[in-house]
This record gives structure tokens, sequence and C-alpha cells, in this order.
DNA sequence: TATGAATGAGGCTTCATTCAT
DNA sequence: AATGAATGAAGCCTCATTCAT
């Protein structure tokens, strides 16, 4: 039924110690995230991964193969960090907070990752984007729009507005706060609007996000 | 009270036919939007704009210079559609409305223009943003709070949450509903949301989006 | 009815100095002659020049366009030495004496495009070739069968033998010789089996050349 | 009294299992006879042999000495081709019948080693063919010149022309043969001077060139 | 002032060769 | 002895910028 992931590097990059796999990808994240596509230097990232050029190039077949390993590890830490919340049994509410909570720790772990994932989106190549065979958002467009009908038959939330608006507004909120805790632009953009006070109080910050979507959602002071 | 608008271009710049003026900067929008700052070309740029590059830098010191100017311009047509909206003597809820519908007005006119606003926020140059004086933002975070924190002096808003984090998240949406009115990827991302039937249904759309809006603000059902 | 001749080189090429395109091809001939296609260097052909390698890529798209166009050159200046010749109202065996001197002082003359002429017939990369709309041997093929056949005719050669076999066979030698007053391995080669007396002395060279042509084409002893 | 024939190979290749030779050797001579030595890839010609490249550097020292290795190895499989026929006891115009159906024959089966060597023989790098310490040339010259001189000393060929000049002209038109028997750039061009019809059936070719051989050598109608 | 030809540094990628296993 | 992963120098080509006309 789903199109098998496709894979971006060559089979010897499976075959290869661990630490050298992640060092390999832990420096073209920094630097993809850093200069976008067209201005990372596959020798810099060799150099930062303490590996030769050639050796890139036997793990995969380009710079562009690579990137886009790299974006593919970056959905995929994020489905990690989502799948079990909406897995579990949880309330709706609470599920609502954790999934803050993740998307929270993920922005501070993978930071790089998250910054990349902005960059690609905006990136707007089609020919790129095609060669990812799911999108991140499939996934979670589908369970959040679930996650929502499920709520208004529970009565959780009232109805009168489509349940995939619902998701795809709740989704943009989520999105733009991830890139306010990674990328300069928005980092930036967000004390614009908060202040340093509360965009550096990440309790607060959290905690009026909260707010606001359970508003934004129809939920009630709670 | 505010600095002087930072200009980007030689004094020459300003003293040509302004058909000239339009044409390379229409040319240079169309270019960046496409490629991004790195990719887009100098020397395709001046093709497009009919005039050559031997003129362009005499218009402007780099191509840095160039896309920076773009960029302003972008910052200040969005400027010039939101400016009479808040300026007016109109009530909150009026303004809402006509807010969103500046902005799909807006994003449609200048398609392009917003699509390089995109690459812009995620291109993450700190040194590059730093240049431009006013950030976009500056002008609508203080606009959007003002606005909001009225409408809870008036009433028509429950307190509880921060005006400000009300101001951005509301941005925040209505930012990410530009980019999917224009960019590719975020152009996807809102079918995979919403569908093609109410992605693709403008008039549904907005009307969701306003429902969205107002519910997220805490102002009833309308 | 001939196709239009195949145009390796952009438009610019046309315009520029004649020195600096005589300097280029020049510069290329040598290159192309001493390294062959794949081991030339474009920088090194620039150096050569006198020119950047910036100049090279405005005047030609790649390195192998660059290779057909002094390939072709070399087809055009073998033709411009035969074709005075053959259309002459001169006799078959004067005409046979005339080709020999011109093919001698052909090789001298441009040494260079001659074994640059070696190497490409030697690459056999028919994607190469057939890139060469009409090939030389379309043209001599054509030109030494019906002279022979008019030889025939006139009752100077002996019948006996396809026409097209013995102009075949006479370019063969002719073909041989031009690499033999060229090539490296070709003038060892000649050496080798004429010894230095012969092989050094021009004029005998050339005197028993002809000799073996007039018995082979069955001429008598003259 | 000649040189001790050179060995191109490391000691240990000689000590290898036979199959496991000629398979490298095979591979070796396919991949240079497509590519010539600078284009060939030692990556691939192992991956053909089915061994790994390490091997191949335990059995010889470069990528140079792997190619003259293939092409002594060609030399001597012409020369084995040729010696019987020389040595025989037989009459001239039986041996150069011989010759002919031996070259013939000799193209067909070895077909890659045929081009090879005629990319060898236009690659003219002095120092690489130095190193072949006989050339070919040095046995067939001598060769076809006494057995030159003993069809004249037998009045089966009239004088007049000297003996070396015959066999070298001689063996150019041999030589073109096979290339025109096995090179894509020379088939095309027998195929041109021709027809398809002569150029492709053998047996007319054969005879033809024959016809030829026996008229430039002056041995009348046979 | 405008032009557009010229420049040359820089980057992706290949591949002969090495060497640890 | 054999393997094949790793190395890194080298080369084609692009493109921002300059400058002579």
């Amino acid at each position: 039924m789903d199109e098998p992931k496709p894979v971006f590097s060559k089979p010897l990059f499976d075959k290869i110690a661990v630490e050298k796999r992640n060092s390999l990808l832990s420096a073209a994240v920094e630097e993809f995230a850093e200069k976008g596509l067209s201005l990372a230097n596959v020798n810099t990232i060799a150099g930062r991964a303490g590996i030769s050029v050639g050796s890139i190039y036997k793990y995969f077949n380009s710079k562009e193969d690579l990137y886009l390993a790299v974006v593919q590890l970056g959905y995929d830490r994020l489905d990690e960090a989502l799948t079990p919340i909406l897995d579990s049994g949880k309330g709706f509410g609470e599920k609502l907070t954790l999934i803050l909570d993740a998307l929270f720790e993920h922005s501070k772990k993978y930071e790089s990752l998250t910054r990349l994932y902005n960059r690609f989106t905006s990136e707007g190549n089609a020919a790129l984007a095609a060669r990812l065979a799911d999108r991140l958002e499939s996934f979670t467009a589908r369970r959040y729009a679930d996650l929502l009908r499920e709520a208004v038959a529970a009565g959780l939330i009232p109805g009168g507005i489509d349940e995939r608006m619902l998701a795809f507004c709740m989704d943009n909120v989520l999105l733009v706060m991830q890139f306010s805790l990674t990328g300069e632009y928005y980092r930036d953009r967000m004390r614009i609007y908060l202040g340093d006070g509360l965009a550096g109080d990440e309790a607060r910050l959290k905690e009026q996000l909260l707010l606001f979507m359970r508003r934004a959602l129809g939920m009630g002071a709670a």
C-alpha cells in the first residue's frame, strides 16, 4: 500500500561503522542547515566529518542525494517523536500537551535538523521534494485530523470548522514555533513579537502556546 | 525615531526611467524567487530585464544588494496593503476580515514576491537580515498587538493570553497561509491537509480561515 | 542536398579578433594532438592561447565541442589542399604527382592537425564522429573513385579491380604516409621499414612513393 | 642479439591460475580497446575480470604497465599468426594469400586486440612505445623486406622500387585493412569507400585486396 | 551612461593508487 | 595472497564582477 521508503545512499553506507555514519550525517546536517543545498560545500562536509570527499561519493551518488538523505532523516526523527504520543491511549488534552513538549524537546535536540527542514520547505524544488516518497505532512495531516475528529466526537471540541482546517492551522502554528526555536530569522521574529522576556522563557512560552492552542481549538479555559 | 530606511541601490538607480527600474526589479524578483539568492544568476536577470549586466552593477554594488532591494520591496508592498486597513476606523471584526482579504489578494498579485519572502526567512543569514533595518515584523508585531489589546479592552476578545502571543500566533497562521498560496512546497502541503477541494476553493478557504481565526482569538461564533 | 556544415562554436566566436580565434584554435590543436581528447587540459589550452578559461566556454559549449571544431578544421584544410588539384583540368598522372606533393606539403604545414586526425580516427567514438556531418572520406572517396574511373576509361589504368577498391587502397597508403610524416609512432615505424636514409630524405621518399602508387595502379613504369 | 623481451607484470602474476590471468588480460583488452589508456578505469577492469583492484596492483605496478602488457600481448598474437607462414617453405604467391587469410582471421578472433593496437599507434606517446623493446614492426619490416627481396631475386616481382618501400607500403595497406575490420571509425570509412556490398562481403573483399596487392607488387594478373 | 566580452577563483566529482584486514 | 574501502589530487565548468569601448 505504502511505497517503499526511498533510499538515497549507496549500499556501502549501511555497512560502515555507526560512528562514521553518524559523523557524516551530522556534518551534512550542519552544513546544509547553515548554507542550504547549493552553498553547502562537499569538501567542508568531508572535513567536518573527518573523512575524505572520495568516501562521501562512495556512500552517496551526489551532493543532492546526501541532502535528501539528511532531510529524510529529519522527517524520521520527527516521526519518531510524535508517533508514540499519537499512538498512546491518552486523552486529547493530554496528547496536546505532550505534543508541545515533544516539539520543544525535538527542536532543542535536533536544532540543525529543524533548521534544515525550514530551508527545505522554502527551497521550492519540486523535483527534489518529489523524491521524498512520503512527505512528513502525509503523516501528520492524517494523524492530526483523526485526533481532532475524535475530539469533536467526544465533545471536547466544538464543531463548525472542518477538522482538516483545524489540523492545518494547528500544524501551522506548531511549524512556525519550531522554526522560531531554531532558525535565526524566525528566532528574531519571535523576539520582536514576544519580547526577550517571554521569547526566552521556555516554560512560559510553552504555557502560553498551550493556552492559545486550546482556545484556538475551542477547548475552553481548561 | 525609526532609523532611516536603508538604501541598497546606488544613486544612479533612482535616475533611470521608471520602466527600466521596474523591469529590473521584476526580473530580479522572478529569478530570486525561483532560485534563491545563491543560485540566481545575475546575467540571467540582466537578460530577463533586457538590460546589460554592466548596468546592473552601475545600479547595485553586488548581487546581494539587489537581492535585499527586492526583499525590501516585498516588505513595502505588504506594508502598503496592510496599513490602510489598520489605520482605518473600522471595528476589530471587520479589520480581521479585511486583513485576510488583503493577504489573499496580495498573495495573488505578488506571488513571486511572497515566494521570495518565504525563501528569505529560511535562508537564515543573520548578516543579510540585519541589513534590512526595519523588519517587516517590527511593523506588524506592534500593530497586531495594539489591535488585539484594543479588542481585549473593548471586550471583544477574552483576556488570559498575552496579547503579544496572540499577535504572534495570529501572524504565524497568516504567514503560513501566504506561503501556502504561493510556494510549491507549501501549496502541496496545504493540499495534503485540506484536500484539493478545499485547498483549491479560495472562497471556502478564506471563510474557514476566518472561522479559525475568530475562534482562536476567542471571538465566539461571530 | 548536402546537410549544412555543423557548427561547433557559439556565435561569439565568429565575432572576436582573427588573431585571438587563430590563437585559440592553434593552442587547441596542439594540446589535443599531443594528449588526445580526454587528457587534453582546457586550462592548459587557455594558457597556451593567452586567454582565460571562461572565454573558451563563451566560445564553445564544452571541451568536446572545441575538439570537434579543430577536427573539422583539419578536414577543411585537407579539403582545401586537394580540391584545386582534383578540380584542375590536369591529366591523371600529373594529378597523382600533385596529390603526393600536396599531402607532403600539408603534413609539414599542419603537422599537429594531421596528428590530431590520426588520434581522432583511432578514438573510435561513434557519437563524436557522428557529429561531424560530412566525413572527410565522403569527399575523397568519391573524388578518388571518379578520378580512377576516368583513368580506366582513358586506358591509363587497366581494369579488373573495382575502382572503389583502388581508391580505398590508394587512400590507405596515402593516409599512413601522412601519419608517418607527423606522428611519433608512425614516424618510428617508417624508419624501421625504410631506414633513416630513405625515411629522412623527403625527395626520395616522395619519388619512391610515386613509383609505388603508379605500379599499384598498374600505370607501367611511367 | 635481441634484447630480452620486457616484462610489464610483477613476478606474482606468473604464479596465479591461468584462468585468472587470462580473465584479467581479457578484461583489460576490452576496457582499453573501448576507452583508450586514459579513459580506461582500473576498477572497471577489476570488476570485469572478477578480481579486486588490490590484486591488479599486486600483479602490475600501474595502469600503464597493465596497458603495455596487453599491447605486448597483441603483438605476440600477431607474431604467432604470421611466423608459421613466413617460416613455411611455401612460394611467394601462396605466402601472400596466406598472410591475407591470417590477418582477416586474426582481426576477427582478436577484434579488441586489434582495436587496441590501432589506439596504441595513434596515442603518440613516445615514452610508452619506447618501453616495448621490440616493436611489432621490427619483426614484420625485416620479414616482409626479406620476402620481397627473395621474390625479386626469383623474378616474381619486378625491381625498380626499393624492397623496403614495397614492404612498407604493403604493410600500410594491410594495417589499414586490419583497422577497417575492427575499428568503428575505419569500418565506416571502408564502407564509404567500398559501399556496404563490397565492404560486408569478406570473400570479395579479400579477393579484391589480393588483386590489389598482386598488382601493387607488380606480379601480373596471377 | 550603457554595453557585454573577459576574467579566474571555486566546487563537484572521478579515479589511480594504497593499505588495513 | 586477496580484498575493497579509503584517499585526495586534479579537471571541467560556472558565474559574480570588472572594464575597455
